[in-house]
DNA sequence: ATGTGC
């Protein structure tokens, strides 16, 4: 059996990209990480592994603990980390969602061509970055009222229809169609609405941002057509999250389970992994504070869409929808959990395991925490919507603002490897601290332009520095991986042509 | 990620 030593670990290769970390001492399942001998090689340069190790031990944890290939270390659990606790008996954390809850990616498809906006860059990335808010702190496109946030938490992206920024179709071309049924507003604190209320259609800061892109390769034409993407087409993709409403939620409940359940705390290897025991009232109120968040962070990325629309409609003097044919392609939740029905089972060693291959299996109600890590359901499964059911969820990958982004469709393989899984981005290389030392915004903005022909407008030099194209993995290699596994098809490769970002 | 902190 080919072993591996990565920073300190040693990993056992499974099959081709499954290194498995063996249950041993306080684990109570193994830990496996999705990656190539390369990103291997990448995840082992930081914490990822130790916290990988540590996630083992989260009561309840039903199958070993899993690492995307673009995973790197975050905040008491892997960023690119999938935990599924069971949701009876287990515990729900906080850490394993993210700071941000529903950070996400959505796309928009249109009719427009690389010719139609070539040539127009400039005025494009001007007018949608006078359009769109930015950067750390306030400002949506709309006040935020009492109606108004109290419709975003309770109904998220129907909300957002209803008062007239969007269609009806674009509904449908969400995960959950843009809304948790189970949210539970009155969980969120005051503090928490408040520091959302003017945040109301915002990009926010960090790795946030708005690209136009165009589609550069297609890899399964059968799929892309279902999908309405082409060679040469222009797609729109936006990534943000729930704000400061979503940061203020995470902290609240984090400080509420060190006060709350402290005993449980003890037990694990870091404070970080905070988690409330499943059936605890604290864990309800965490679960429905959440899903309230994800309906925050959907309406709002569905209030950029409309002033995407209308600058684009604006811009290339069309109506958006019926001139240019500005539908949204999809929307994926990257950073959630969520209660899910998964077949568990034990493996020859007699640990818990999913997979055809595994014994004794029987369905079980878990908390799939994806944290930097996108849902991949494949084809014919009934939560992917009716739409692209035929062909699988589209899954939209992120890369670097110099390297563009993929579009995969859930595989096969996706249910039985990683509870229907994969990566969410090309995932950091080093922290932000290094970026900054290593790069210089106005630099790398002028390279993009002169090397690439990519605009980038940004209300920050330092974010360009800590977003610059060498602080990311090889996305095609994290890509390679996901196909590979089957847990994520390639469906199209996309380039950026301008990007907008805090 | 974040009114850029414990």
């Amino acid at each position: 059996m080919t072993t591996r030593e990565v920073a300190g670990f040693e990993l056992r290769k499974v099959r081709e990209h499954v290194w498995e970390l063996p249950r041993e001492g306080d684990m109570n399942v193994p830990a496996r990480v999705l990656a190539s001998e390369s990103l291997l090689e990448e995840i082992g340069g930081d914490d990822t592994l130790q916290q990988l190790r540590n996630a083992t031990h989260l009561p309840g944890i039903a199958a070993p603990a899993l690492c995307m290939p673009d995973g790197h270390q975050g905040y008491g659990f892997p960023v690119g980390g999938v935990g599924a606790i069971d949701a009876e008996n287990g515990c729900i954390s906080p850490g394993a969602v993210g700071y941000d809850i529903n950070c996400g990616v959505r796309m928009v498809r249109t009719d427009l061509t690389y010719d139609d906006v070539r040539g127009r860059e400039e005025e494009l990335v001007d007018a949608l970055f006078e359009a769109i808010p930015s950067g750390l702190g306030g400002g949506g496109v709309i006040g935020g009222t009492a109606d108004a946030i109290e419709g975003a938490l309770e109904r998220g992206v129907e909300w957002a229809v209803e008062e007239g920024y969007g269609v009806e179709s674009d509904l449908a071309r969400c995960e959950d169609e843009g809304r948790r049924s189970d949210a539970r507003p009155e969980y969120v604190s005051q503090k928490a609405m408040d520091r959302g209320r003017n945040q109301m259609g915002s990009l926010g800061s960090g790795n946030h941002f708005l690209e136009v892109q165009r589609v550069t390769d297609v890899f399964r034409e059968e799929v892309a057509a279902e999908y309405g993407l082409e060679e040469d087409g222009i797609v729109v993709l936006i990534h943000c999250g729930s704000r400061g409403l979503g940061h203020q939620t995470c902290n609240d409940y984090l400080r509420r389970i060190e006060q709350e359940h402290g005993d449980l705390l003890d037990d694990l290897p870091d404070k970080e992994l905070a988690a409330a025991p499943a059936g605890s009232q604290l864990a309800e109120e965490y679960y429905g504070a959440m899903g309230a968040c994800i309906n925050f962070a959907w309406a709002n990325r569905q209030l950029i869409t409309h002033q995407a629309r209308e600058t684009f409609g604006e811009v290339f003097d069309a109506d958006p929808i019926e001139d240019l044919g500005m539908e949204l392609l999809y929307d994926v939740a990257h950073n959630i959990a969520k209660k899910e029905t998964h077949e568990i089972g034990v493996d020859a060693e007699g640990n818990p395991a999913v997979g055809d291959a595994v014994a004794d299996r029987e369905e079980r109600e878990l908390y799939v925490h994806r944290k930097g890590a996108t849902r991949a359901f494949p084809a014919g499964n009934a939560d992917v919507p009716e739409v692209y059911r035929g062909v699988g969820q589209p899954v939209i990958i992120p890369g670097s603002m110099g390297a563009g982004s993929y579009v995969l469709r859930g595989g096969d393989e996706s249910m039985s490897v990683s509870f229907g899984s994969t990566a969410h981005g090309a995932g950091r290389l080093m922290s932000r601290t290094q970026a900054k030392q290593e790069f210089w915004g106005g630099d790398v903005q002028d390279d993009l332009e002169d090397g690439q022909q990519i605009y980038v407008k940004a209300q920050s030099g330092a974010t360009i520095a800590e977003e610059a194209p060498g602080v990311y993995k090889d996305i095609d290699e994290v890509i390679r991986v996901s196909d590979d596994l089957g847990i994520g098809d390639k469906v199209a490769r996309t380039f950026p042509v301008c990007n907008i970002k805090g």
